[in-house]
DNA sequence: CGGGCTTGTCGAAGCGCTTCGACTAAGCGG
DNA sequence: CCGCTTAGTCGAAGCGCTTCGACAAGCCCG
């Protein structure tokens, strides 16, 4: 392993010219540049990190603190990663993800304050998230996705919420529902305060009373069974539902498992969208999902390019930012059967059939299967 | 930031006896051991990792090799890391995630010869991978994930796909099943040599073989439309099968659409067994998938105590461990409709309907929806 | 044409830790 | 009672790099 020395020596220049062509802190001139690379290049020379950040106290390494529950990381959030990866190698910074949950906080504490992170990237941020608290005492310069409920002096990027769902129920209402449910995650989750469930709820509330109709969210467990209680909870309360707005990327399957179980067809009898959601995902329903794509990738650039600026100078100011997820138009939404077909805002509901949409369902869903 | 030296003067004591208080490398009376662990927890002390490093030419930090692609990490995956992190927690090692894929040679050998990384697991191997070469070429010590084709000097820990897949085999011809169709990854991921797809086909073809029947495999690739061209496949070579498995987490989901769509009950017409599966997925469908369980965090936990071995002593002997997968039963298995419900080894087939099982079904299903 | 710039280079002093050799004080068998 | 080992501690020499101050040139401008 060739050291600085090494290289200098072969270079004939001293080891701090040899520093200097690496980091272009001082101006060097072509000529010893030269010499200097071509010594490097002769002696496969790398620079000793460690060596580095000792000196220079950078380690030109970013964390993305990433808690890993059960569920796994989902192709949003692969994305995501991917996204930061890419713009922090550009940048000449390694990012490390750090499989760190709000329980760690002590392996936390000690990955901060042992000076081997010049930044952090937070993901699935809690509205009063104890890590965000630990970071900041410590001065680690920080950049939240998602939002804490007190977002004073903080950088974030996130999903615009209130856009996204507006989009959703928008195209549901353009395409003639009237009656549309939103399942959110758990009410455990909601009621902790998650973040993207309460500003999806009320995000909800106002664009369905912007429409003039009536907003009913059902929470539904993060699992496919949360789906299909989610599902009977909302044909209890919404006999005459047409269409189902889901934030729940788990819970969704169990719901489309359960129509399916109960006769109703997608979309010819509920259509469904579902929020914040990848393609990849939206594809493996049968039909493929009418989903609100999340912009992973374009929120990974971007939380690293603000975090970089922070690192930099330590007094950059903050940056906060919202980019919505895009509709993206696919099997599961189409006009509702018995809906005009047409955008009115009149605000008037319930004119129609006095039988539940249930029961014509499964009797429509029979004839069809005879035929 | 409390160094070394002011914990050494507070305690009086010299900065060597610090420093040998934290790793042990000499005895230390007790009386100083105490007057020095005061010192640092009334300094607040944290060792500065980079000086570390440098000086002990160790990072305590090993790298975790995981190429994301746009399919996101699969609960599998997030149960083997989590794992691994732990144990390395536990061992005062940092587990850094680096999305490097086999692309990036470049970031990798960057990464490694840095020397910022003790030691190297390596997820996602293919049977000749690139990445294995470069590590070793640089000497760092190296744990796989699966297995390259030549394995000699090489430790690895991997699934037991050969009694996962005979389990598999074993529990639908347990139930009745004589002809069980067997849906692989991609063609073109076979013929690359993805160890996984080739090894399971190999077991499949002999546990089959093995049970006196014909075994069948076709490909799909890694999305729901692939599933469902694969089914169609399956149904057109096979008509009258009464079971799959399947290796393909993503195909399974298009599988299971189209079964539906085509009037086919899970798993009343079609046992369907999912392979190398985590719970959390196998909840997802409609009905939950009887799966093969992966064994994600054990092998994470093993992984990792396999590489400490090695950074500890160089010459550590190399482990090889293959590790199975349990069987799950859920609801998407049964035994076959129309046959017998013992597991005969005779090896006859074709002695039933002449009326392709599709249609069939198709007529069941309509007749049960009209009651 | 001399003082003040900028440009390009060097030497040396660390960064905060580990580790080696050396030293002292006990402990112990012969 | 002497030499030997062992436990316990210290000082100093790095680990491989960055960065600061110094300095030699060359340049411009009045």
């Amino acid at each position: 392993m060739a050291t600085m020395q090494d290289v200098a020596r072969l270079a004939q220049v001293s080891v701090s010219t040899v520093s200097y062509v690496l980091t272009g802190a001082r101006p060097i001139s072509q000529a010893t540049r030269d010499k200097v690379l071509a010594a490097m290049a002769e002696l496969d020379y790398q620079p000793n990190a460690m060596a580095r950040g000792l000196a220079s106290r950078r380690s030109r390494i970013l964390g993305l603190l990433l808690p890993m529950d059960e569920r796994g990381l989902g192709a949003t959030e692969t994305a995501f990663v991917t996204g930061a990866a890419a713009a922090a190698s550009v940048a000449g910074y390694h990012l490390v993800l750090s499989p760190i949950g709000v329980g760690d906080l002590d392996e936390l504490r000690r990955l901060a304050s042992q000076r081997m992170l010049d930044g952090a990237l937070l993901m699935e941020v809690q509205l009063h998230d104890p890590r965000v608290d630990v970071l900041r005492e410590l001065g680690l310069p920080l950049v939240l996705i998602g939002r804490t409920a007190d977002t004073t002096d903080l950088s974030y990027v996130d999903i615009d919420f209130d856009q996204t769902v507006e989009e959703a129920v928008g195209h549901l209402v353009a395409l003639g529902h009237r009656r549309i449910v939103y399942v959110n995650h758990s009410a455990g989750t909601i009621a902790e305060g998650y973040g993207p469930a309460t500003r999806t709820r009320d995000a909800f509330t106002i664009a369905m009373t912007g429409h003039g109709l009536e907003p009913l969210m059902i929470p539904a467990e993060d699992s496919a069974a949360g789906g299909r209680t989610a599902l009977a909870t909302a044909l209890r309360q919404a006999p005459d539902l047409t269409a189902i707005i889901a934030m729940n990327e788990n819970a969704v399957f169990g719901l489309l498992g359960e129509l399916g179980g109960r006769g109703l067809s997608v979309p010819d009898d509920v259509s469904v969208v579902s929020m914040v959601t990848s393609p990849q995902v939206a594809e493996l329903a049968t039909p493929a999902l009418t989903a609100m794509n999340s912009p992973g990738s374009a929120l990974g650039r971007i939380a690293i390019e603000t975090l970089l600026r922070h690192v930099d100078n330590a007094n950059g100011e903050i940056h906060q930012q919202l980019l919505p997820c895009a509709l993206q138009v696919r099997g599961s939404s189409g006009p509702p059967r018995t809906g005009s077909n047409t955008a009115g805002n009149t605000g008037a509901d319930g004119d129609e059939p006095t039988v539940p949409s249930t029961e014509a369902a499964r009797r429509r869903a029979a004839t069809r299967r005879r035929a």
